[in-house]
DNA sequence: CACCATCTGCGACAATTGTCGCAAATAACA
DNA sequence: TGTTATTTGCGACAATTGTCGCAGATGGTG
Protein backbone atom coordinates (compact mmCIF):
# COMPACT_ATOMS: atom_id res chain seq x y z
CA UNK A 1 0.00 0.00 0.00
CA UNK A 2 1.34 3.34 -1.31
CA UNK A 3 2.11 5.83 1.47
CA UNK A 4 -0.52 8.94 1.99
CA UNK A 5 0.90 12.23 0.51
CA UNK A 6 1.76 15.04 2.37
CA UNK A 7 -1.92 16.40 2.80
CA UNK A 8 -3.54 13.04 2.87
CA UNK A 9 -1.27 12.55 6.18
CA UNK A 10 -2.57 16.29 7.75
CA UNK A 11 -6.09 14.53 6.94
CA UNK A 12 -5.55 11.49 9.03
CA UNK A 13 -3.80 13.17 11.52
CA UNK A 14 -6.80 14.91 11.60
CA UNK A 15 -9.14 12.22 11.94
CA UNK A 16 -6.93 10.02 14.45
CA UNK A 17 -7.21 12.38 17.25
CA UNK A 18 -11.30 12.60 16.72
CA UNK A 19 -12.75 10.05 14.41
CA UNK A 20 -15.56 10.61 12.76
CA UNK A 21 -15.71 14.07 11.03
CA UNK A 22 -17.76 15.21 8.00
CA UNK A 23 -16.38 17.15 4.71
CA UNK A 24 -16.89 20.17 6.35
CA UNK A 25 -15.80 19.63 9.56
CA UNK A 26 -12.43 18.24 8.27
CA UNK A 27 -12.14 21.45 5.59
CA UNK A 28 -12.51 23.75 8.79
CA UNK A 29 -9.85 22.64 10.49
CA UNK A 30 -7.38 22.35 7.91
CA UNK A 31 -7.75 25.57 6.80
CA UNK A 32 -5.48 27.18 9.07
CA UNK A 33 -2.96 24.56 7.69
CA UNK A 34 -4.14 23.87 3.85
CA UNK A 35 -5.92 27.10 2.69
CA UNK A 36 -8.03 25.05 0.04
CA UNK A 37 -10.93 25.59 -1.66
CA UNK A 38 -13.79 23.30 -0.13
CA UNK A 39 -13.89 21.51 -3.18
CA UNK A 40 -9.87 20.38 -3.35
CA UNK A 41 -10.65 18.94 0.37
CA UNK A 42 -13.22 17.10 -0.63
CA UNK A 43 -11.74 15.76 -4.02
CA UNK A 44 -8.88 14.50 -1.62
CA UNK A 45 -10.79 12.61 0.50
CA UNK A 46 -12.70 10.74 -2.01
CA UNK A 47 -9.52 9.93 -3.60
CA UNK A 48 -8.05 8.89 0.08
CA UNK A 49 -11.28 6.36 -0.11
CA UNK A 50 -10.48 4.81 -3.36
CA UNK A 51 -7.09 4.32 -1.79
CA UNK A 52 -8.81 2.66 1.10
CA UNK A 53 -7.01 5.25 3.61
CA UNK A 54 -10.35 6.48 4.24
CA UNK A 55 -14.32 5.19 4.73
CA UNK A 56 -17.03 7.15 4.01
CA UNK A 57 -20.41 6.88 5.55
CA UNK A 58 -22.94 8.83 4.01
CA UNK A 59 -25.60 9.34 6.72
CA UNK A 60 -28.61 11.96 6.23
CA UNK A 61 -27.07 13.90 3.07
CA UNK A 62 -23.80 14.02 5.29
CA UNK A 63 -20.64 12.09 4.43
CA UNK A 64 -18.55 11.05 7.29
CA UNK A 65 -14.98 10.14 7.05
CA UNK A 66 -13.18 7.55 9.53
CA UNK A 67 -9.48 6.21 8.80
CA UNK A 68 -8.73 2.57 7.94
CA UNK A 69 -5.05 3.05 8.65
CA UNK A 70 -3.75 2.87 12.30
CA UNK A 71 -1.95 5.77 13.10
CA UNK A 72 1.52 4.09 14.85
CA UNK A 73 2.17 1.54 11.99
CA UNK A 74 1.37 4.53 9.44
CA UNK A 75 3.98 6.96 11.35
CA UNK A 76 6.41 3.96 11.60
CA UNK A 77 6.51 3.56 8.05
CA UNK A 78 7.16 7.02 7.51
CA UNK A 79 9.98 7.08 9.47
CA UNK A 80 11.49 3.85 8.74
CA UNK A 81 10.92 4.65 5.10
CA UNK A 82 13.04 8.55 5.90
CA UNK A 83 15.56 6.92 7.81
CA UNK A 84 16.54 3.95 4.81
CA UNK A 85 15.88 6.25 2.13
CA UNK A 86 17.39 9.75 3.30
CA UNK A 87 19.91 8.81 5.74
CA UNK A 88 20.46 4.72 4.60
CA UNK A 89 19.69 3.70 8.10
CA UNK A 90 19.29 0.31 8.41
CA UNK A 91 18.89 -0.16 12.32
CA UNK A 92 15.34 0.87 13.87
CA UNK A 93 15.09 4.63 14.60
CA UNK A 94 15.61 5.08 18.41
CA UNK A 95 11.74 6.04 19.32
CA UNK A 96 13.93 9.07 21.53
CA UNK A 97 13.79 11.33 18.80
CA UNK A 98 9.90 11.41 19.03
CA UNK A 99 9.88 11.73 22.76
CA UNK A 100 8.86 15.68 22.13
CA UNK A 101 6.33 15.09 19.17
CA UNK A 102 2.92 16.11 20.50
CA UNK A 103 1.07 13.61 19.10
CA UNK A 104 2.64 10.48 20.23
CA UNK A 105 1.91 9.13 24.23
CA UNK A 106 3.70 6.42 26.34
CA UNK A 107 1.90 4.03 25.02
CA UNK A 108 2.06 4.42 21.35
CA UNK A 109 5.60 5.20 21.71
CA UNK A 110 5.53 2.01 23.06
CA UNK A 111 4.23 0.15 19.78
CA UNK A 112 6.33 2.49 17.76
CA UNK A 113 9.26 1.08 19.21
CA UNK A 114 8.17 -1.90 18.54
CA UNK A 115 7.14 -1.72 15.10
CA UNK A 116 10.49 0.62 13.55
CA UNK A 117 11.86 -2.48 14.78
CA UNK A 118 9.94 -5.18 12.97
CA UNK A 119 10.29 -2.92 9.61
CA UNK A 120 14.24 -2.33 10.18
CA UNK A 121 15.28 -6.51 10.53
CA UNK A 122 13.62 -7.96 7.72
CA UNK A 123 15.23 -5.65 5.51
CA UNK A 124 13.44 -4.65 2.42
CA UNK A 125 14.84 -7.21 0.33
CA UNK A 126 15.19 -4.87 -3.18
CA UNK A 127 16.29 -6.70 -6.16
CA UNK A 128 16.36 -5.40 -9.30
CA UNK A 129 17.55 -6.65 -12.69
CA UNK A 130 17.92 -5.46 -16.40
CA UNK A 131 21.24 -3.95 -17.09
CA UNK A 132 21.35 -2.96 -21.00
CA UNK A 133 24.49 -1.79 -22.94
CA UNK A 134 23.12 1.20 -23.78
CA UNK A 135 19.59 2.87 -24.76
CA UNK A 136 16.41 1.60 -22.69
CA UNK A 137 15.31 -0.77 -20.30
CA UNK B 1 14.06 25.74 -3.50
CA UNK B 2 11.49 22.75 -3.49
CA UNK B 3 12.81 18.92 -1.89
CA UNK B 4 14.68 16.46 -4.61
CA UNK B 5 11.89 13.76 -5.29
CA UNK B 6 13.27 10.13 -3.85
CA UNK B 7 15.07 9.07 -7.38
CA UNK B 8 16.81 12.59 -7.49
CA UNK B 9 17.94 12.09 -4.02
CA UNK B 10 19.46 8.38 -4.75
CA UNK B 11 21.40 10.68 -7.70
CA UNK B 12 22.57 13.18 -5.40
CA UNK B 13 23.90 10.81 -3.35
CA UNK B 14 25.78 9.00 -5.98
CA UNK B 15 27.34 12.16 -6.65
CA UNK B 16 27.91 13.30 -3.10
CA UNK B 17 30.16 10.31 -2.54
CA UNK B 18 31.84 11.03 -6.14
CA UNK B 19 32.01 14.28 -7.89
CA UNK B 20 32.12 14.45 -11.90
CA UNK B 21 30.41 11.54 -13.20
CA UNK B 22 28.88 10.84 -16.66
CA UNK B 23 25.14 10.34 -17.82
CA UNK B 24 26.08 6.35 -18.56
CA UNK B 25 28.21 6.45 -14.85
CA UNK B 26 25.49 7.12 -12.86
CA UNK B 27 22.86 5.23 -14.87
CA UNK B 28 25.00 2.04 -13.99
CA UNK B 29 25.97 2.97 -10.72
CA UNK B 30 22.04 3.11 -10.39
CA UNK B 31 20.83 -0.22 -11.85
CA UNK B 32 21.09 -1.68 -8.65
CA UNK B 33 18.52 0.74 -7.10
CA UNK B 34 16.70 1.72 -9.54
CA UNK B 35 16.30 -0.63 -12.75
CA UNK B 36 15.43 2.53 -15.09
CA UNK B 37 15.72 2.11 -18.74
CA UNK B 38 19.06 4.58 -19.79
CA UNK B 39 16.55 7.80 -21.18
CA UNK B 40 14.75 7.40 -17.97
CA UNK B 41 18.00 8.36 -16.15
CA UNK B 42 19.36 10.80 -18.61
CA UNK B 43 15.40 12.76 -18.57
CA UNK B 44 15.82 12.88 -14.52
CA UNK B 45 19.25 14.38 -14.41
CA UNK B 46 18.11 16.93 -17.46
CA UNK B 47 15.58 18.21 -15.30
CA UNK B 48 17.51 18.55 -11.93
CA UNK B 49 19.64 20.27 -14.24
CA UNK B 50 16.67 22.92 -14.90
CA UNK B 51 15.99 22.70 -11.08
CA UNK B 52 19.66 23.72 -10.84
CA UNK B 53 20.50 20.74 -8.55
CA UNK B 54 23.04 19.79 -10.56
CA UNK B 55 25.35 21.21 -13.30
CA UNK B 56 26.58 20.00 -16.61
CA UNK B 57 29.36 20.27 -18.19
CA UNK B 58 29.53 19.09 -21.82
CA UNK B 59 32.92 17.42 -22.62
CA UNK B 60 33.99 15.80 -25.78
CA UNK B 61 30.56 14.61 -27.02
CA UNK B 62 30.19 13.16 -22.78
CA UNK B 63 28.07 14.80 -20.19
CA UNK B 64 29.82 15.24 -16.78
CA UNK B 65 27.14 16.24 -13.71
CA UNK B 66 28.42 17.18 -10.75
CA UNK B 67 25.84 18.28 -7.75
CA UNK B 68 25.53 22.28 -6.68
CA UNK B 69 23.41 21.19 -3.39
CA UNK B 70 25.70 21.00 -0.59
CA UNK B 71 25.30 18.02 1.53
CA UNK B 72 24.07 18.17 4.60
CA UNK B 73 22.27 21.49 4.46
CA UNK B 74 19.93 19.47 1.98
CA UNK B 75 20.02 16.15 4.57
CA UNK B 76 19.04 18.11 6.95
CA UNK B 77 16.33 20.15 5.12
CA UNK B 78 15.12 16.37 4.67
CA UNK B 79 15.18 15.55 8.34
CA UNK B 80 13.84 18.77 9.47
CA UNK B 81 10.67 18.53 6.98
CA UNK B 82 10.16 14.96 7.90
CA UNK B 83 9.79 15.55 11.88
CA UNK B 84 8.02 18.54 11.44
CA UNK B 85 5.51 16.87 9.07
CA UNK B 86 4.96 13.48 10.00
CA UNK B 87 5.49 13.99 13.86
CA UNK B 88 5.20 17.52 14.13
CA UNK B 89 8.23 18.06 15.93
CA UNK B 90 9.67 21.47 16.61
CA UNK B 91 12.69 20.93 18.39
CA UNK B 92 15.86 19.91 16.12
CA UNK B 93 16.17 16.31 16.19
CA UNK B 94 19.00 14.86 17.90
CA UNK B 95 21.78 13.79 15.67
CA UNK B 96 22.11 10.89 17.69
CA UNK B 97 19.60 9.07 15.60
CA UNK B 98 22.31 9.96 12.49
CA UNK B 99 24.92 8.05 14.15
CA UNK B 100 24.69 5.00 12.69
CA UNK B 101 24.16 6.30 8.98
CA UNK B 102 27.10 5.40 6.44
CA UNK B 103 26.80 8.43 4.46
CA UNK B 104 27.86 10.76 7.20
CA UNK B 105 31.09 11.11 9.27
CA UNK B 106 31.47 13.03 12.06
CA UNK B 107 32.53 16.41 10.83
CA UNK B 108 29.63 16.32 8.72
CA UNK B 109 27.01 15.03 11.82
CA UNK B 110 28.68 18.37 13.65
CA UNK B 111 27.21 20.48 10.68
CA UNK B 112 24.22 18.57 10.81
CA UNK B 113 23.48 19.21 14.32
CA UNK B 114 24.07 22.96 13.70
CA UNK B 115 21.56 22.84 10.47
CA UNK B 116 18.71 21.29 12.59
CA UNK B 117 19.06 23.64 15.29
CA UNK B 118 18.75 26.41 13.14
CA UNK B 119 16.03 25.08 10.92
CA UNK B 120 14.30 24.62 13.81
CA UNK B 121 14.45 27.88 15.92
CA UNK B 122 13.20 30.36 13.32
CA UNK B 123 9.69 28.00 12.75
CA UNK B 124 8.64 27.98 9.68
CA UNK B 125 5.72 30.84 9.75
CA UNK B 126 3.09 29.64 7.73
CA UNK B 127 0.56 32.18 6.78
CA UNK B 128 -2.68 31.39 5.31
CA UNK B 129 -6.16 33.45 4.95
CA UNK B 130 -8.74 32.49 2.87
CA UNK B 131 -12.17 31.02 4.94
CA UNK B 132 -15.40 30.69 2.74
CA UNK B 133 -18.92 29.87 4.06
CA UNK B 134 -19.26 27.29 1.22
CA UNK B 135 -18.03 26.81 -2.09
CA UNK B 136 -14.34 27.66 -3.31
CA UNK B 137 -11.48 29.30 -1.82
C1' DC C 1 36.47 8.91 -45.83
C1' DA C 2 32.42 5.54 -45.00
C1' DC C 3 30.56 2.98 -41.11
C1' DC C 4 29.24 1.82 -36.53
C1' DA C 5 28.86 2.52 -31.55
C1' DT C 6 27.57 6.13 -28.47
C1' DC C 7 25.68 10.22 -26.75
C1' DT C 8 22.69 13.90 -26.58
C1' DG C 9 18.55 16.86 -26.91
C1' DC C 10 13.87 16.73 -26.96
C1' DG C 11 9.27 15.34 -27.74
C1' DA C 12 5.71 12.01 -25.87
C1' DC C 13 2.56 9.54 -22.90
C1' DA C 14 0.48 7.78 -18.74
C1' DA C 15 -0.32 8.27 -13.86
C1' DT C 16 -0.54 11.16 -9.83
C1' DT C 17 -1.61 15.23 -7.41
C1' DG C 18 -3.29 19.99 -6.50
C1' DT C 19 -7.31 22.61 -7.33
C1' DC C 20 -11.64 23.93 -9.12
C1' DG C 21 -16.57 24.44 -11.05
C1' DC C 22 -21.05 22.78 -11.87
C1' DA C 23 -25.36 20.58 -12.00
C1' DA C 24 -28.30 17.43 -9.56
C1' DA C 25 -29.89 15.74 -4.93
C1' DT C 26 -31.25 16.83 -0.20
C1' DA C 27 -32.88 19.22 3.74
C1' DA C 28 -34.71 23.06 6.15
C1' DC C 29 -37.88 26.90 6.31
C1' DA C 30 -41.20 30.38 5.17
C1' DT D 1 -45.02 23.03 -0.83
C1' DG D 2 -41.98 26.33 -3.35
C1' DT D 3 -37.44 28.61 -2.37
C1' DT D 4 -32.94 28.67 -0.49
C1' DA D 5 -28.80 26.86 1.73
C1' DT D 6 -25.90 22.78 1.63
C1' DT D 7 -23.92 18.64 0.06
C1' DT D 8 -22.35 15.52 -3.02
C1' DG D 9 -20.56 13.16 -7.20
C1' DC D 10 -17.88 13.80 -10.96
C1' DG D 11 -15.65 15.84 -14.76
C1' DA D 12 -11.70 19.07 -15.85
C1' DC D 13 -7.22 21.20 -16.19
C1' DA D 14 -2.42 22.22 -15.17
C1' DA D 15 1.90 20.73 -13.23
C1' DT D 16 4.95 17.08 -11.79
C1' DT D 17 7.05 12.71 -12.26
C1' DG D 18 8.22 8.10 -14.14
C1' DT D 19 9.59 6.22 -18.43
C1' DC D 20 10.54 5.82 -23.18
C1' DG D 21 11.79 6.28 -28.32
C1' DC D 22 13.87 8.65 -31.98
C1' DA D 23 16.59 11.27 -35.01
C1' DG D 24 20.68 13.82 -35.37
C1' DA D 25 25.60 14.92 -33.72
C1' DT D 26 30.19 13.03 -32.51
C1' DG D 27 34.27 10.17 -32.45
C1' DG D 28 36.97 6.00 -33.40
C1' DT D 29 38.42 2.60 -37.05
C1' DG D 30 39.66 0.13 -41.15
Amino acid sequence: MQQPTAPELEILKLLWSKQPLTAREIHDELATVLSWGNSSTRKTLERMGDKGFIACETMANKNSYTTLLDKMPTLAAFAQDFAKRVFELNEPLPVAMFASSKLVNADEMADLEKLLAELASPAHAQTKNTAMKDNES
